[in-house]
DNA sequence: CTGGGATCTTTACGCTGTCAAGTTGACAAT
DNA sequence: ATTGTCAACTTGACAGCGTAAAGATCCCAG
């Protein structure tokens, strides 16, 4: 269509290779140089759009939050009972992680994104707001006095949490001669017991 | 005492150095040569004694489950209550996580530390130990059907997303027009919610 | 007092991010 | 048609980094 210099997209091209990157050595041993490398361009190309390894994860980063958003808003429209909503929605999240590892090992690295900037920002929000909206309408129906926020504070830190502790809780079950467990099976659990408590009813 | 070659405990010394490098440079910007250059060392003797970067924050981190479970049991014992007591080990991790910035980013990082450590492995388990303990009293006491393991999870999974989330959260919070919140009040709240669950009793 | 092993230093190499300066292409005004 | 200008890169150079190999220094066992 309209080609540029050499690509018709650089920046999208050298996003999809910092992923590659990330998915085959690390995050650890990250490198703009090689993303440059496998995007076919010089290694000072990178810096040209992102300005900063800081500027392109945060570009990936806004990307996660984006497609959390929609994958949470689809899981969500896909039931009326708000307790149902909110287990598809922890699903959701927890699958996203599995399929877009690098995206979601970035998106909340205080270190790695900038966090002053807008358009995280508002990603993050609407990403959010698809928690809350659930959340409101949990609270409708099963207690109006329910602190929506917290609550939706408490299911976001839960969920990533799991995805950040998931791994060291396999290595511990692993070691007590127990059997692997799904990860989208213990997000439903844990949203069961979000909903219900600790305590009998 | 018994001074060595040059110090008398270098590795210690290197950990020390370390902190302080993550706590003022971040973790992004750390460095082995940095390390060296604090602990007044030459540059390869971190390499020496922790083989690599890997090495030395896989040291840092079992500090800091070492120090996880102290601070947490220690909570734990000033308190009869369960429920009192699954709370104040909620805010001793969070204040943990405010106290020793460094070693709480670095404890959970599955891409910095070596997973497959002995050491890390059981100082891990013990740690997790006070909150499982804790927890079934809860249960004995509240509901003898809980899913002791579970619940334990989340607890975990619960306040590790509130360290890593509560910048972000502020963020959120303050773009609305909020006032800002204490991380500690914030997992107080988080533990009644998961003691109470969210619909109405 | 004499080896030998542990502890550290020195030297050297390739890779990294960053900066300054140059090159190339597209397009608008003249 | 030429020129000017701007964005999109490339090229070259530099200091800092991790790592590995080889040398120096200390401690202690025999």
């Amino acid at each position: 269509m309209n080609p540029r210099y050499h690509h018709g997209d650089l920046p999208a091209a050298l996003r999809c290779a910092a992923v590659d990157v990330i998915v085959e050595k690390g995050l650890a041993n990250f490198s703009l140089r090689e993303v440059a490398r496998r995007a076919g361009v010089s290694h000072a190309a990178p810096a040209h759009h992102f300005g900063d390894t800081t500027g392109l994860l945060t570009s990936i980063a806004i990307e996660a939050l984006t497609k959390l958003a929609t994958v949470t808003r689809e899981a969500a429209s896909a039931h009326d009972d708000p307790v149902e909503r909110l287990s598809a929605i922890g699903r959701a999240y927890v699958r996203m992680g599995q399929e877009y590892p690098a995206h979601c090992e970035v998106a909340f690295r205080s270190d790695l994104v900038d966090h002053s900037s807008e358009a995280y920002a508002t990603a993050g929000a609407d990403a959010f707001g698809v928690l809350v909206e659930t959340i409101e309408a949990l609270a409708r129906e099963l207690n109006p006095q329910l602190a929506v926020l917290d609550a939706a504070n408490l299911c976001w830190s839960a969920m990533q949490g799991l995805l950040v502790l998931h791994e060291t809780m396999l290595h511990k079950t692993e070691r007590a001669g127990g059997e692997a467990t799904d990860i989208e099976e213990t997000a439903t659990r844990f949203t069961r017991l979000l909903v219900d408590g600790f305590r009998t009813r």
